[in-house]
DNA sequence: TAAATTGGCGCC
DNA sequence: AAAGGGCGCCAATTTA
């Protein structure tokens, strides 16, 4: 029993399956069965299981512990495949392919639930507004596999929705397994910044003495918390500053600056991740956050609640691995520009990322003399779209020795400013500019006003989609690494606990940390070839065996 | 009064 | 040193 069969569970626990055929068809009948779980257990040998939504389906197998290697996921596949043809913001649920399908009124997405803390799984209960018939699933798969074959590259495409869905099984595992988390050492950590919480939930002490710091400084009392009455009482002072923004205080030579600063860091960590946050979202030692893969335009992942990816450094003393256990903090080393290599397919840069040692340096060796950090501003220029300052001069630098890496990303950045799309390595698709329009013939975008040549938003957009196809095809190949890692963990007790761009984290048993590093290395080499085919560029990982998180790197 | 926007800063 | 890309979250402020 191999190959892809559909899935779809019913209301009383029980599911409806298919086997699938190649191009998408049912290559049986359908079948009911009692259990869903059990459906899934007695099917060993199913490639791909093709199911609605993976949040809907997958938890209750994972609570099972019954394995799924592969799926497809095809809301997900939806969402890619809209972008790539240029239909992003059409509603993507299954309901609504089926009804695009039947040509009957589309119904909009049902509005994203904001997860709350704590919450067990992400969503046991399908939303209202997502149903679909099976028959509608089978047909809106089918329709999607030969969507798939008139993409741009067909085969990336296909990569791209399995590995798409692939992250939407790892999420699942992130949020199932949960990141360490030492409540009492968190505390700790906020008591030593913060000092005493105030019973009321009023400022803790530290921010208080602060606040009282400022106001002597300024002669009169001043809520650092609010924006425009600190730059009032410069401006009573005699400094103008337009905002308070901390590289312009520090600009700034008056006796406020400094505590004013302290304390907008301190009481960014007490309303963003103080006690409050703890109570909600830690829970029998462990923080579960809702990982949404594919929650940005480019690709990268966002969580729902709990601001998973912007833990600040100080709380990552609180990351510590159970008793016995270790933590392999896994980060890939200048990820970007290593993408940029593959992509642009530049021999010299492709030459120079082909070390697993420092990129920058390599490349400053060939084209810098030697200055690393010239080399590094240059490159990030070419990456975001720099507008001024030393990195657009030696951006220049750059162009004459990498030209072929420095004209893929301007390229992209002309079609931005154009009005036309770009797409990442395996296909996933910039949005549409905000006031474009569509052209009936051939589906391209036109600028709404006449072409006005430059425009500070047209080069907004530039620097948009310059940026999107960097940073968009570094989550390919993350997800492509995400993906193989979990297959290679998944005969070990080791478990994916934390994912953050290009950076990971497998919480596993002491004696496993050796094997899992190689894993981790192995899999990012597997998704450089798998993402970008044969090229010389290789994605070290910088990796740490730590007990705490904050003592990796 | 509730929803949307703004300012600021955390992460990559 | 500052400013380019992508986000989420909070509190305050403005808008509907």
């Amino acid at each position: 029993m191999t190959g892809r069969w559909a899935l779809a569970p019913l209301d009383d626990g029980g599911a409806l399956l298919a086997p699938l055929a190649a191009d998408g068809s049912a290559a049986g009948p359908v079948v009911r069965e009692p259990d869903l779980v059990a459906s899934v257990r007695a099917r060993p040998g199913v490639a791909r299981w093709v199911w609605r939504s993976t949040p809907e389906v997958y938890p209750r197998l994972l609570a099972a512990r019954v394995p799924v290697e592969r799926c497809y996921d095809v809301e997900a596949a939806e969402q890619l495949l809209l972008g790539h043809e240029g239909r992003l913001g059409e509603p993507r649920s299954a309901a609504a392919a089926w009804a695009r399908l039947r040509k009957a009124p589309v119904p909009p997405d049902p509005p994203a639930r904001s997860a709350e803390p704590g919450s067990q799984s992400s969503l046991f209960e399908p939303r209202a507004g997502s149903e679909v018939p099976f028959e509608g699933l089978l047909a809106v798969y089918a329709e999607q596999q030969r969507r798939h074959g008139l993409a741009e590259h067909p085969g990336r495409m296909r990569l791209l929705t399995a590995a798409e869905s692939a992250g939407m099984l790892v999420a699942e595992d992130l949020h199932a397994a949960g990141l360490p988390w030492r409540a009492d050492i968190h505390r700790e950590v906020l008591r030593e910044l913060l000092g005493e919480r105030y019973a009321g939930g009023g400022e803790p002490r530290r921010l208080a003495e602060l606040a009282d710091e400022v106001s002597e400084a300024f002669g009169h009392r001043v809520r650092p918390d609010l924006p425009a009455d600190v730059v009032r009482a410069f401006a009573r002072a005699g400094v103008r500053v337009t905002s308070t923004r901390r590289w312009e205080l520090e600009k700034v030579d008056h006796p406020a600056v400094e505590p004013l600063v302290q304390y907008k860091k301190l009481y960014r960590i007490w309303t963003a991740n103080g006690w409050t946050w703890l109570q909600d979202w830690v829970r029998e030692g462990r923080f579960r956050p809702e990982y949404q893969p594919g929650g940005t335009v480019t690709g990268r992942w966002t969580t729902n609640g709990g601001g998973a990816l912007q833990i600040p450094r100080v709380l990552r003393r609180a990351v510590v691995a159970d008793e016995g256990w270790r933590l392999v903090v896994a980060d890939a080393a200048q990820m970007e520009p290593r993408v940029l290599a593959a992509i642009s397919r530049d021999p010299g840069f492709m030459e120079a990322s082909g070390h697993p040692g420092d990129l920058y340096a390599a490349l400053s060796d060939r084209a810098f003399a030697g200055d690393r950090a010239q080399a590094k501003l240059a490159v990030l220029g070419a990456i975001y779209g720099q507008t001024s300052g030393d990195g657009l001069k030696n951006l220049a630098a750059l162009r004459r020795r990498f030209p072929l890496a420095v004209s893929y990303v301007d390229e992209a950045a002309r079609a931005g400013e154009e009005g036309r799309l770009v797409r990442t390595w395996l296909g996933r698709t910039s949005p549409r500019a905000l006031g474009a329009v569509e052209d009936d013939e051939a589906g391209i975008p036109q600028e709404e006003e006449a072409p006005q040549g430059s425009t500070p938003s047209s080069r907004a957009r530039g620097r948009f989609t310059r940026n999107f196809v960097v940073q968009g095809s570094a989550a390919d190949w993350a997800l492509l690494m995400l993906a193989t890692l979990r297959g290679a963990t998944s005969g070990m007790r080791a478990e994916l606990v934390f994912f953050q761009h290009d950076e990971v984290i497998v919480h596993c048993p002491r004696e496993e940390a050796d094997a899992v590093v190689a894993a981790v290395q192995a899999a990012a080499d597997t998704a450089g070839t798998a993402a970008f085919g044969q090229t010389p560029v290789r994605f070290p990982f910088t990796t740490a065996v730590v007990e705490r998180y904050s003592d990796a790197k």
